[in-house]
RNA sequence: UGGGCUAUCGCCAAGCGGUAAGGCACAGGACUUUGACUCCUGCAUUCGUUGGUUCAAAUCCAACUAGCCCAGCCA
């Protein structure tokens, strides 16, 4: 069944490139890995390179990776160690005990500096970083040669011992590859592979002061790892002839391949490691858990699921298109997954109360409900039922408008798992607000007993007032409104003002409480209700109202 | 401006010379103890544009247009 289907799904043109690298004899299996640097939490985008990288190990039975880019330690924390792992993970992307650390490559790569020099392929100089931007040349002027640039492979060799050794400051010489300067590909002409900088390592310390730079470093990295597939993003391209160079001139054998695809984007979010920290460093949300962001660690705690997300890159697929993915997307994996996984509970957001005016005072019933009607594999729990109830007060109307199913004077709803109701009237405060909706009850409509008399349009979910838990909501959108959650031209964001709305006096039934342990989502009327996960009080919750936007807020248009 | 890359429905995305898959979204309808879910139905005579090759082109060729990326001792 499942191999039939995976028959018919066409393959992505990555898959396509290991079908003929494989086929060819290029490679005999396959290798792929992840290579964040520590710099920041993980976010949705990470999330696609993570499960394409590891899709494609596993579905080729090859090997996946984890390996931190750490290569410049004026960036890197171990707090960001420590959360990528935990990202990763809980992904479900499994690198078992192939956990790298480019850092610990620092000797490999020092070598094959060397190897450069000899070859006189790299050489030492002198130049400040102003002049080399000079003689870099731009996109229409081919760059000059540094004058440093013809020093003897002895020279060379002394002075790289030299920097390695702390003789030179920060930023006194570089070590530059030695290629053509007035190559049409600026990163071809003679980029720097080494700098001098003194700045505490977390992983290794102050054994160096030197350290590699990206283009130098990346291609050993995989080389090493015996990468055979090395998979990034679009803005790569142009460095893949210095990545060739790289693997070549150190003169690897079998050497790994790069591969670009284009980066995920979402519409009105900030996606973005660069936007996502700005965020968090100016304290417009609150840390990298800020259910508003899309880090992984966000996502999570607002009740994605690793499933969720797995689905979710699935479908929006691999090309080198740039393109922005809609969030409806996103929102349709979470529904789709936690449909039959998840109980269904009730919870009033906005309540009014409603007064069952035939219903016995000091009475407390308790309803056997199922926690979801498609999936009876979730069982029952007990739900308190009273004479005075809160419901939504969207769910009664006055007077009502057409195609109007709920509550009005005069209708008859079911409050769901419990009786018909008949709407007799209400109250109101000297301003015209309505404070309490009366109804009246049948008795021999409780649901379960079988009932078949009539039949009613509307359902209402409702939550009994005497045993309710009254709870602190967060309801959120998303929180810019450009498409692509990119910086304005002046550096600020398009901050959405109702991102955030704190609901207070909202009610759920009290076994939501239970729930909570092991449960992150609830279903209320047609849309999600997501506990907070981070925080263990009930008092607050999160509403997310774009995913309950399938409900039946357009009745009446 | 030199180089690299991309262009198929509102949004993703298949397609690889034989006459436009699929998903999301949307719209109708059926069903319904969640106006949800589920189930039907509809949704590109057309593939950035213009020419050319061919019996036949989204697929090949040419020119053009638009968008993205590159001038860090960041990754």
């Amino acid at each position: 069944m499942e191999d039939n289907k995976e028959e018919i799904i066409s393959k992505n043109f990555i898959e396509q490139e290991i079908d003929k690298d494989l086929s060819e004899g290029v490679y005999n299996h396959v290798q792929t890995r992840f290579p964040p640097e520590p710099n920041g939490y993980l976010h949705i985008g990470h999330a696609k390179s993570i499960l394409l990288n590891y899709g494609l190990a596993k579905k080729y039975g090859g090997k996946f990776n984890l390996r931190f880019d750490d290569t410049n330690p004026t960036k890197e924390k171990t707090e960001f160690v420590e959360s990528i792992i935990e990202d990763v993970k809980w992904l479900g992307a499994e690198f078992d005990d192939r956990l790298y650390f480019a850092s610990n490559y620092f000797q490999e790569m020092y070598d094959c500096a060397v190897l450069l020099i000899k070859k006189g392929k790299a050489f030492v100089c002198d130049l400040t970083a102003d002049e080399i931007r000079e003689y870099r040349g731009d996109f229409k002027t081919p760059g000059k040669e540094s004058p440093y640039r013809n020093r003897s492979v002895e020279e060379n060799l002394k002075m790289f011992e030299e920097m390695k050794d702390g003789k030179y400051k920060d930023g006194e010489k570089v070590l530059r590859a030695r290629i053509d300067m007035s190559s049409p590909n600026i990163n071809m002409r003679d980029p720097v592979i080494y700098r001098v900088a003194r700045m505490t390592h977390h992983n290794t310390g102050d054994t160096w002061c030197i350290y590699p730079m990206y283009d130098f470093a990346h291609p050993i990295e995989d080389a090493i790892e015996h990468i055979t597939h090395s998979i990034c993003t679009l803005e790569f391209e142009d460095h893949r002839p210095l990545y060739d160079w790289v693997v070549k001139e150190c003169e690897f054998e079998n050497p790994p391949r790069q591969i670009e695809f284009a980066k995920l984007y979402l519409t009105n979010v900030v996606t973005g490691k660069r936007y996502i920290k700005k965020l968090v460093e100016d304290n417009i949300v609150d840390g990298w858990e800020d259910p508003r962001l899309v880090s992984i660690a966000a996502l999570r705690r607002r009740g994605y699921t690793p499933e969720s997300l797995r689905m979710f890159v699935d479908l929006v697929g691999v090309s080198k298109a740039n393109s922005s993915v809609d969030y409806a997307m996103l929102e349709y994996c979470i529904r789709e997954d936690l449909k039959l996984k998840r109980p269904r509970m009730m919870a009033i957001l906005d309540p009014i109360k409603l007064v069952i005016d035939n219903y016995p005072e000091d009475t407390t019933e308790y309803l056997d409900v199922a926690n979801n009607l498609e999936n009876p594999e979730l069982g029952e729990r007990k739900v308190p039922f009273g004479k005075e109830l809160y419901i939504e007060r969207e769910d009664f109307m006055e007077e009502p408008i057409k195609k109007y199913f709920r509550l009005f004077p005069g209708n008859e709803v079911r409050l769901m798992n419990a009786y018909f109701v008949t709407c007799t009237g209400c109250e109101k405060d000297e301003n015209g607000n309505v404070t309490v909706v009366h109804c009246t009850y049948d008795p021999e409509t409780k649901s379960g007993s079988g009932f078949e008399g009539r039949k009613v349009k509307g359902t209402i979910h409702w939550v009994a007032a005497s045993t309710a838990q009254k709870v602190e909501c967060r309801l959120y959108e998303n929180i810019v409104d450009e498409e692509r959650g990119k910086l304005n031209e002046d550096g600020s964001l398009n901050l959405n003002p109702n991102s955030l709305t704190v609901l207070k006096n909202c009610y759920v039934e009290p076994s939501f409480e239970g729930a909570r342990a092991y449960d992150s989502y609830q279903f209320v009327r047609n849309g999600f209700f997501c506990v907070d996960c981070k925080d263990s009080t009930p008092e607050h919750l999160v509403f997310n109202r774009i995913v309950s936007l399938k409900s039946s807020f357009k009745i009446g248009k």
